[in-house]
DNA sequence: TGTAATCTACATACCAGTCGGTATGGTCGG
DNA sequence: CCGACCATACCGACTGGTATGTAGATTACA
């Protein structure tokens, strides 16, 4: 079970670093291969094709970020609105790495697939949704202390932290660096806080 | 030089079609020809080859998108600060048609070539940065009327406001439909009409 | 000894780009 | 006005390379 788990891993693993770096249709079975160090034969005994596997490295992704966020240290802070910030505050921190290091996959994959692809797009819609939905307990939690006649609902303001990290993604790809995307959240975070009728800093 | 320019125009028009719909990789030269009902010899006398005709299509996208909103209605407000609301409504407005129709072929095309087509990434990037420049003005204005001490910049201000459409269109392809991308607009409006001390209807 | 995992070599299809050719329309010497 | 010439636009069959996926043999292990 572990071998052949781990040849599978090796896979997923590579999937997601080449996809990230070049984009799904770009990228080719025997590149994965390649950089897992495996052979086609292999692939094609773990997948059924390239789309099953993009589905796969969707959930492995989704799972991958469920394990950094979950355990990250600010989860632990008491205050729903300080973990909210604090979560646009890690998300901010992981910049610091290469450009495919720390883009998703899913808003990547999406833009190729989601008319060609139903079930890439749709793996990629819930992996989205499910970390989205993982902020709305904190979100709502915040709005009924601060802000609880607002008109917005928790789950649209959790889709829009989505589509701030998402685009700020975008823009760091085409400006090839993360500072664009630093700025963003910034911006993300000066909202949350007025929101939330927190005095920021100016 | 009318004739020999249409074709060429109606090759860049498929482009647009077939490339934001399916991406760039997923796209052969030959479905842009059908599409535009020329062939392959007219295409490879107007276009270098592929990655030229992506380039030339970046171009053409942004001319096209610089028209409908210099052009539009909106633009003759007097108020800085209702000219960049109603720049966001405008946007919102256009959200009606299909999802190939709206979303940006900019920020599609350079998710999947940042590390593989420089040429490429660096004509979005030069594109994007002109749009987001075209608003620049109106916030200064802004800012300079109601947030003069505010730490940040209106440069970044602008970029972020093209972050949130470019992760608003993600928003919308992985759920495929632009409910989303609507509710994400709404926000990005909350936070301006905040930051200029607008009293939103709550 | 049988089953899952992996390998090598291959088939099949497709795609970017090429190439020789045709059509059109303008120019210029006579 | 005529006809030789030329440049630009366009055509479509072909090529070389490459991609996904297949098949059958081999290995590892239970």
């Amino acid at each position: 079970m572990s071998a052949q788990h781990e040849s599978k891993t090796r896979l997923l693993d590579a999937a997601l670093r080449v996809i990230r770096t070049k984009g799904y249709e770009a990228t080719t079975v025997d590149e994965i291969c390649e950089s897992a160090g495996l052979t086609k034969g292999s692939f094609f005994h773990h997948f059924d094709g390239k789309e099953d596997l993009a589905v796969a490295a969707a959930k492995h992704f989704a799972q991958m970020a469920d394990g950094v966020f979950s355990n990250a240290p600010y989860r632990k802070l008491p205050d729903p609105v300080e973990r909210l910030l604090a979560y646009v505050d890690f998300r901010r921190a992981i910049l610091k790495r290469e450009l495919p290091e720390f883009t998703c996959l899913l808003g990547t994959m999406v833009q190729e697939t989601y008319e060609t692809h139903p079930s890439i797009r749709k793996a990629c819609e819930r992996h989205i949704a499910e970390h989205a939905a993982s902020l709305v307990a904190d979100i709502a939690e915040a709005k009924r202390r601060h802000a609880p006649r607002a008109k917005w609902t928790p789950e649209s303001l959790a889709l829009y932290t989505q589509a701030v990290v998402q685009g700020a993604f975008v823009l760091a790809k085409a400006k090839h660096g993360p500072e664009v995307a630093g700025e963003c959240l910034g911006h993300l975070r000066r909202y949350l806080e007025l929101l939330f009728d927190r005095p920021g800093k100016e």
